[in-house]
DNA sequence: TCTGGGGTCCTAGGACCC
DNA sequence: TCTGGGGTCCTAGGACCC
């Protein structure tokens, strides 16, 4: 129906931007690896559901389930450990494909990226035919089902990608975008979310055709002016967006789910310290640091609050984190004496900047200062988290650490998926 | 029986400056 | 004495995405 015309010639109106989306990727690879599990519902995950089979969708199981609720949707659902590694390893293989054909590939996970191929369709032919290539390389390469969108602009694309799962391809014919778009339901669009969605139900909008109708005005005032315009703009097809091959990251940190505990320095402060440490290690692995430091407490009720605070210095010190994470979280609970136990505990770093080791030094020197008046401790410590960071990279992360840290938190997550998680500093 | 971890962007109000 | 207006930075909270 949305097929490609089939003309050679590529000018700037073609649908040549590639949305590629692997399909139920950690369950895909765990079939991959073991045939037995091949054509069975499976999950991914344990207490939580990381990744289910499409068998196991169509038993309604879905990411972000408590494992207990997906085995009663589908009582003879697998669960399997994480190959960790592995998804990584797959990811980038698949990814590494559309570099084959462009070198205008950005990266969005594991285990999707956009594509543009506007400047090399006369080197490898039609998006379309380029887009079932890489299907059919990814599929015979790697082993696993890939979906992908072909249109004119990323959001065009992206929905095609997931019109087409699992394992399919959809070719948006830029003539007929429209029709394409009209009946679909706006939660397919990009900032769409669930919030979003119902309150457009409410005003009877249930349909992208009902949403590029509505007027400006009306849009804004229901989800706010910077959505509001996004979103009549992806209605009308004027997505503005194009592909990014390296996007620098903004912020970076670490988080730590806690179940029940006591709103108390001892449960706090090593597991700020764990986290501080975390992100510290990554910071300095890519000669960054941050200005503000922010600090998220959840109580026990999922009722969560932030506190930040913006210094004059970056900083990327583990023990310099921490502190001022320990100061934030003790503000908190001055600021609110009723609640006795949190249920998560959460470090972000922003206002990124680059620095050279020298500057990195005085500035934490000069955080320091600034802290604590008087002392220079910052120096040494920065010298502390090069020496750990070094015995890190010969002999790994468990091989070192502060002793007021605790290295492994209860029930924590593996810290090979938080790697996965991770995005590029 | 109450969802883990890592991110981006926007809003609104206040402080502060010119 | 009362009166504006604009811009930037910071903080807290939310929605959304993978």
């Amino acid at each position: 129906m949305f097929c490609h015309s089939g003309r050679t010639g590529v000018s700037l109106a073609d649908a040549t931007i590639l949305h590629a989306d692997l399909d139920a990727f950690y369950a895909s690879v765990e079939q991959l690896l073991d045939p037995a599990l091949r054509g069975r519902p499976i999950a991914v995950g344990g207490g939580v559901v990381l990744a289910a089979s499409y068998e196991a969708k169509a038993f309604g199981v879905r990411g972000g389930m408590p494992g207990r609720k997906a085995r009663e949707l589908c009582p003879q659902l697998q669960f399997v450990g994480g190959h960790f590694k592995e998804y990584q390893r797959l990811g980038d293989a698949a990814i590494a494909i559309l570099g084959d054909y462009t070198p205008l590939v950005e990266r969005i996970s594991i285990d999707e990226a956009f594509a543009d191929v506007a400047g090399t369709a006369h080197l490898f032919g039609p998006p379309a035919a380029i887009a079932q290539a890489i299907r059919r390389r990814v599929r015979e390469e790697v082993g696993l089902p890939i979906s992908i969108g072909v249109a004119r602009t990323k959001h065009l694309a992206k929905i095609g990608s997931q019109v087409a799962k699992p394992d399919g391809l959809v070719v948006i014919d830029p003539a007929l975008e429209t029709a394409f778009l009209q009946d679909l339901p706006v939660g397919l669009m990009w900032g769409v979310g669930p919030v979003t969605s119902a309150k457009l139900a409410e005003a009877g909008i249930r349909t992208i055709g009902q949403l590029a109708d509505m007027p400006g005005q009306s849009l804004e005032r229901l989800v706010g002016q910077a959505a509001g315009q996004k979103l009549a703009a992806l209605a009308w097809n004027r997505d503005p967006r194009v592909i990014e091959t390296h996007r620098r990251a903004r912020s970076a940190g670490a988080q730590s789910a806690l179940g029940r505990k006591p709103f108390e320095e001892r449960v706090f402060g090593p597991t700020l310290r764990l986290l501080a440490d975390r992100i510290g290690s990554r910071l300095r692995d890519k000669s960054l640091s941050g200005r503000t430091v922010t600090v998220r407490v959840r109580f026990a009720d999922l009722r969560a609050v932030t506190r930040a605070v913006t210094l004059p210095v970056p900083v990327a010190a583990t023990a310099i984190l921490a502190e001022v994470a320990e100061d934030l979280t003790r503000s908190v609970r001055r600021d609110f004496p009723q609640e006795r136990f949190i249920s998560l505990l959460a470090i972000s770093v922003s206002h990124l900047a680059v620095v050279d080791g020298m500057q990195l030094e005085f500035g934490l020197g000069l955080a320091d200062e600034i802290r604590r008046p008087g002392t220079r401790r910052g120096a040494a410590r920065w010298q502390a988290d090069l020496a750990m960071d070094a015995v890190r990279g010969r002999f790994g992360w468990e091989a070192i650490g502060y002793g007021s840290v605790v290295l492994e938190a209860p029930r924590a997550v593996p810290n090979a998926f938080r790697e996965l998680a991770e995005k590029e500093l």
